[in-house]
DNA sequence: ATGTCC
C-alpha cells in the first residue's frame, strides 16, 4: 500500500497530509490536520503506518520546516530510539538459563523510575564538553547525567533478547534521553510558548539555535544511554552464555528527533515524532509490541515520506483501555513463549501485544518506504 | 516519555 491524501483547506489546512496508516482514528487525523495548518510547515505532512493520537502532535508524524524548529512537536523523550545488535551466540538457550539471565538483567539495570544510586556512573567526556544553552540546564546535566546514563526508563522502553531465522541471538534496546531530554524539552517548550501551542522558533535567532543545539546534545545522550545499556546487558548475557567476542552487527536509530536535511535543493528541518529516518539503503529497527516480532528493515529513501518509516506497530488501545480490557490470562497466553522476570506480569498489560497493531500489517502499509531484512522473534524481555 | 509543577 502507498499513502492516501487528506487535504481540506476549508478547515485551515495549509499543506496536504499523506497517510500511510490504513485506518487512523478520527482524532489522529485531526492532529495531523492541525500540524498541517501551522504557518511553518512546508510541502506536506507524512503520517506513518503506526500513527496514533498523542499530546499535541500524533505519534508517527513527519513534517518539514524551513528555518523553524518546534519544541512542542516532539514531546519529552528527545532521541528516544532503538539499538539492535547481533551477538556471537546461538539463540537456542534453555528456559532456565533465560530466566536466570533476565533476573540478572533486572538486577544489573535500573528500570522504571530507578536511577543509579549515589555518585552514579562516569560520563564520557564528550558528553560534557559542549555547553548547554542555560546554566540551569548545565546544572541539571551535572546532577542527572551520571545517575541516568545506562538506565532503561519506563513505559514502552524495554531490553530484549531475540532469535533471527537462522537461530542467531540478538539484543534489542528501546530507550531514550531519560530525565535530561525531558529537561531540555520542558525548558524550550516554555521558551516557545505553552507546550500545546506548537509554537515555532526561528533557527536564525538565539532561541531557535539554543533549542537545536540542546536537542543535538540530548540526541547524543540518548544514543550513549542505549550504548551503555547494551554494554551492561552484554556483560550479563556474556557471563551466562560465554560470548566469545564483540557484537557482530550493530545498528542504532532515533525515532523522536529533528534533523537538518537537504530536500529539493533546500535545507529543511525534518521533525520526526515517532518515525525513523531511512535514506535509501539505510537500515532501521522497527519493533513490534513486547512479545511479538521486530524487524530490521532497509530504507527506500522515499521522498513522499521525507525518507521515513514507522517507529513501531502503533497503539490501538490506550494504556487505560489496555488495563481494563486485557485479562491476566490473555496476557499470559500471548507472552507464553517469552521469558520475563517472575512477578512482573502485571507490568506488561499496558504493553501487551493486544494493545498494539500487528507488525506484519504495519509493514505491509509501508512497503514503498522500507523492505524487510531480518525478522527477530523475542525470547526474553526486560520491561522498563 | 519525565524526580510527571523547584
Amino acid at each position: 500500500m502507498s499513502y492516501r491524501v487528506v487535504f481540506e483547506p476549508e478547515r485551515g489546512q495549509r499543506v496536504p497530509v499523506r497517510v500511510w496508516a490504513r485506518a487512523p482514528a478520527v482524532e489522529t487525523l485531526r492532529q495531523l490536520q492541525h500540524i498541517a495548518s501551522q504557518p511553518y510547515v512546508v510541502e506536506h505532512v507524512a503520517a506513518m503506518a503506526d500513527a496514533h493520537v498523542s499530546e499535541g502532535v500524533a505519534v508517527g508524524t513527519v513534517f518539514a520546516t524551513e528555518r523553524t524548529v518546534v519544541p512542542a512537536a516532539l514531546g519529552g523523550d528527545l532521541g528516544c530510539g532503538m539499538t539492535a545488535m547481533a551477538l556471537p551466540a546461538r539463540a537456542e538457550v534453555d528456559r532456565r538459563t533465560l530466566e536466570r539471565v533476565v533476573a540478572e538483567l533486572g538486577r544489573a539495570i535500573p528500570t522504571g523510575h530507578a536511577t543509579h544510586r549515589g555518585a552514579g556512573v562516569s560520563v564520557p567526556s564528550e558528553l560534557l564538553a559542549s555547553g548547554l544553552s542555560t546554566r540551569a540546564l548545565e546544572h541539571t546535566r551535572e546532577a542527572l547525567a551520571r545517575r541516568h546514563l545506562g538506565t532503561l526508563g519506563g513505559g514502552n522502553h524495554f531490553l530484549e533478547l531475540d532469535r533471527d531465522a537462522e537461530g542467531g541471538l540478538w539484543l534489542l534496546v528501546h530507550s531514550g534521553s531519560r530525565g535530561l531530554g525531558a529537561a531540555v524539552a520542558a525548558h524550550h517548550a516554555r521558551a516557545a510558548g505553552t507546550s500545546t501551542a506548537l509554537g515555532g522558533l526561528d533557527t536564525e535567532t538565539p532561541a531557535g539555535r539554543a533549542y537545536y543545539d540542546d536537542l543535538l546534545w540530548a540526541l547524543d545522550f540518548a544514543r550513549a544511554n542505549r550504548e551503555a545499556l547494551a554494554k551492561r546487558a552484554i556483560e550479563v548475557v556474556g557471563a551466562a552464555l560465554d560470548l566469545a567476542s564483540a557484537p557482530t552487527d550493530v545498528l542504532d536509530v532515533h525515532h523522536n528527533f529533528v534533523a537538518k536535511e537537504q530536500w529539493m535543493g533546500r535545507e529543511l528541518f525534518v521533525h520526526r515524532k515517532g518515525a525513523v529516518a531511512v535514506p535509501m539503503g539505510a537500515r532501521a529497527l522497527i519493533p513490534g509490541s513486547m512479545g511479538t516480532a521486530s524487524y530490521v528493515v532497509v530504507g527506500l529513501g522515499n521522498a513522499a515520506a521525507w525518507g521515513s518509516c514507522s517507529h513501531g506497530a502503533g497503539r490501538v488501545l490506550t494504556r487505560r483501555e489496555a488495563r481494563t480490557r486485557i485479562s491476566p490470562d490473555a496476557l499470559a497466553r500471548a507472552m507464553r513463549r517469552v521469558v520475563f522476570p517472575s512477578g512482573h506480569a502485571p507490568d506488561f498489560v499496558e504493553e501487551a501485544p493486544a494493545a498494539y497493531r500487528d507488525i506484519g500489517e504495519v509493514l505491509e502499509d509501508q512497503e514503498d518506504l522500507v523492505r524487510r531484512s531480518v525478522r527477530l522473534e523475542p525470547i526474553a524481555v526486560l520491561k522498563g
